[in-house]
RNA sequence: GUGGCCGUAGCUCAGUUGGUUAGAGCGCCAGGUUGUGGCCCUGGAGGUCGGGGGUUCAAGUCCCCUCGGUCACCCCA
């Protein structure tokens, strides 16, 4: 490629939202708030950058994304600055900030930046939706919590969608459980894969992630860590467990489940799409983190949220066929060939009558004209042409429907209009439903 | 960061053992229709064949490098 044509493009990972696609984005996040402010959450709008050290506490210096992944840079002042990898961080660092009254609720719609080979479903600016809720280690509350991705995944009509279910324990259990792990990983070293056969002492609790046949023969007889669960640990997961089952909300036992992040203590979930092929397919996740707050400089606070890949819900929305994407139609679509001045006015007066409305513009002809209008979806074309202009009339043509064209005054062009949209005889399209009318 | 595959028009692609002015469909623009969209017909615009170098009388085609895309590993949304 040469250099002019490389600049015109994204960079690599990124990508553009264009219409229609965008009202489909729309349309989800207007879905989403409206089901968590239902539920008592505010919107938290925080910046898109951090100080580094707060994704570095936080998600922990072992971590890939830390360690790798981050895109960090220094400004002009010489502080370490870094663009959010992930959603939750920054809301802790918030409430921190803030301390506004427990139990504080807040859902956010943000983009996530991450240097990684971009592949199907995996981008280096990627969106989540999501909630954090700071204060309160009520089980009950990781019910809601867990239902509230599930029921944002059910809205938009997934079906293939399994949600995995685990709990990493505190500080109290997990350490114990961790060096029972690492005892019964050292006697069967030999046979983990390369990477595990390292690596093992530092993270044991990865290896049972590990997607490869050795680790996973080798694991198969490991110990759990439900089973070793300390007995508030114990107890809190068993509520969480009949809690999720009294809403209707399935889920599935995974001993493997290990999330990413170093923050992550007690309840531990994922959504996978078994409807998407790449490896690509956790559309959703997260958990406790009931150090967080404290790692950031908080005051001992628990905590609780989740994460939802926008990007990867609309893949697996595509691949189920659900959620299609919806168009945005005009209304009235103003032809004038004339000097200009009548389709100038005349699209200004629909507008503000409340109708959705376009025009052509460079005075081009009628048949160019009607052919724009057509294309655009409007289910009138409002025609000016010289007998119009002269007699202070317009003619409506529905574009949509069998309905003859007519003509009447021009004042009377968006009442007009209005009486062919809401009579039916212009407007039935099958496809068409607005975002504003969803929210 | 590692590896596989792929780069020809806005999009999807064809292009023979290397051989003349690089094609098609769709889309776009205009005309057929000096006041009427869709369907049909005709015409047109649009290409440094990703870039650079090499082999050759001759390269979209073969070789090398490079850039980009894509898929997978890793990790995660």
């Amino acid at each position: 490629m040469s250099d002019d044509v490389t600049v015109a493009r994204a960079p690599s990972g990124t990508h553009d939202v264009l219409a229609p696609e965008s009202a489909r984005w729309e349309l989800l996040v207007a879905r989403f708030a409206r089901q968590v402010e239902r539920a008592g959450y505010g919107l938290a709008h925080t910046p898109i950058f951090e100080d580094a050290r707060v994704f570095r506490r936080g998600m922990g210096e072992g971590s890939d994304v830390v360690g790798k992944e981050m895109y960090e840079f220094e400004d002009r002042g010489g502080r370490l600055l870094a663009l959010r990898p992930e959603g939750t961080a920054p809301v802790v660092r918030a409430f921190v900030q803030h301390r506004p009254p427990t139990p504080w609720k807040a859902w956010y719609v943000t983009p996530a930046f991450r240097y990684e080979r971009p592949q199907a479903g995996r981008y280096r600016q990627h969106h989540q939706l999501g909630v954090e809720v700071l204060g309160s280690a009520d089980p009950d509350l990781d019910v809601e919590v867990i239902g509230l991705a599930a029921r944002l995944l059910a809205s938009v009509g997934l079906g293939d969608v399994v949600l995995h279910l685990h709990s990493m324990g505190d500080d109290a259990c997990r350490p114990v459980y961790v060096e029972d792990l690492r005892r019964y990983l050292a006697d069967r070293r030999s046979s983990l894969c390369g990477e595990h056969a390292e690596r093992f002492e530092a993270n044991p609790l990865r290896t049972l992630d590990c997607k490869k046949e050795a680790c996973r023969a080798a694991t198969v007889d490991a110990p759990h860590l439900l089973d070793a669960l300390c007995e508030p640990c114990a107890a809190h997961f068993a509520r969480v467990r009949t809690g999720l089952a009294a809403v209707g909300v399935a889920a599935v036992l995974d001993h493997r489940l290990v999330r990413g992040f170093d923050y992550y203590t007690r309840t531990t979930f994922e959504f996978v799409s078994g409807a998407l092929d790449g490896a690509q397919n956790g559309i959703g996740g997260g958990g406790r983190y009931d150090g967080l707050v404290e790692m950031l400089g908080g005051p001992p606070t628990p905590g609780i949220g989740f994460g939802v890949g926008i990007e990867r819900l609309l893949l697996a929305c595509d691949a189920e066929a659900v959620f299609p994407t919806v168009a945005h139609p005009l209304d009235a679509y103003v032809v004038d060939v004339t000097g200009g001045e009548a389709a100038r006015d005349l699209t200004e007066e629909l507008r503000r009558a409340g109708l959705a409305a376009d025009r052509a513009f460079d005075g081009r002809s009628m048949r160019s004209q009607l052919k724009s209008a057509d294309r655009s979806g409007a289910s009138v074309a409002v025609i000016v042409g010289a007998d119009e202009l002269e007699h202070g009339q317009v003619t409506l043509r529905p574009l949509r429907s069998g309905g003859d064209q007519r003509t009447v005054a021009r004042a009377e062009a968006a009442a007009a209009v209005r009486a062919l949209l809401v009579g039916g005889e212009a407007d039935r399209r099958p496809t068409t439903h607005r975002p504003k009318d969803e929210a």
